[in-house]
DNA sequence: TCATAATCGTTAGCATTGAAATGATATTAA
DNA sequence: TTAATATCATTTCAATGCTAACGATTATGA
């Protein structure tokens, strides 16, 4: 559903106009939209060379900035469920950009580790994807980035995403 | 990676900080979490009871405003690939929710129409659906919907979303 | 102590997802 | 007309993603 043909629910659904909150509806159209949009454009035009999914890539990050992850941080952080960061992981270490070490006073905890190639991988990567994040917001203003920012940081807030 | 903890990139990073615009990645951070957060949630609370996926919703709620729609405008409307539109389709007329029509002046053109049963399962699902975006969006002011909104459809434009 | 519960990661099974290959149909050009 | 090209949808294959079940480990409490 495109977001301007969105408006035609009005005029099509057997449901009375009163009870819809169309704003609610726009909100929350535009923004899965913009995501959907943001993951696409990076996994095209960034991503692809190394074969890497959102997901993974945003793994790789945690794992560039802290080095060594748990496995249920990584999930947490990437909005995903651990199963998917276990399988991710197997992913990552058949092309040897990170390792599985187990914690050994808590021997039921995984961590994850970035390798040195997992390392060069992101110098690599890192900044055309930051070039990319730049792209994608850059018809806004500063001051409307931050305002953006504020009121999606008070949704993610309200309902602990 | 969690919002707050995206800020640390400064101390860590080998990049000098005036290289790095944070409002961009700050905005995409946020935009990102809030999507995959709310997609989550709908998934979990609204959709599992039919064990349909947010794309698989998308899909039908084109097809209860349109009642029949080209797979490929489907695929154009979810942001996502024509063979996962043909994945989905399979999926959905398995459960007899919709069916395949081919047109008759085109031959290659297939038409994916909504069957019965598939309007009687938007029809309960989708105030639930509303429901739930309501919620999510409610700490947000009126006024704040609309500013949110209209950022978002310029990242959108901008981008061709 | 030692049985029970809680917590953690992985596995199994299934649906989703995209790139690339394929097949079917339509269009274009010679 | 007919051969080449273009445009569709589908299939194939590998990766992603979830839930539920499982096995291993640690914590708790009588």
């Amino acid at each position: 559903m495109l977001p301007e043909e969105k408006d035609t629910i009005n005029q099509l659904t057997k449901a009375p106009i009163e009870s819809l909150n169309l704003h609610s509806i726009t909100v929350v159209t535009n923004l899965y939209r913009a995501a959907q949009g943001l993951r696409n454009k990076m996994e095209r035009e960034v991503l692809a060379k190394h074969g890497l999914s959102w997901t993974s890539f945003s793994i790789l990050y945690d794992l560039w900035i802290w080095d060594s992850v748990e496995t249920k941080k990584l999930a947490l952080s990437a909005g995903v469920s651990k199963a998917t960061i276990s399988n991710i992981t197997n992913t990552l270490e058949r092309k040897e950009l990170c390792y599985r070490k187990v914690d050994n006073r808590d021997r039921r905890i995984t961590c994850v580790v970035l390798t040195d190639k997992g390392r060069k991988v992101m110098e690599e990567l890192y900044p055309k994807f930051h070039e990319g994040e730049v792209e994608v917001v850059s018809s806004l203003s500063i001051e409307e980035q931050k305002v953006i920012s504020s009121l999606l940081r008070r949704v993610i807030r309200e309902n602990d995403f």
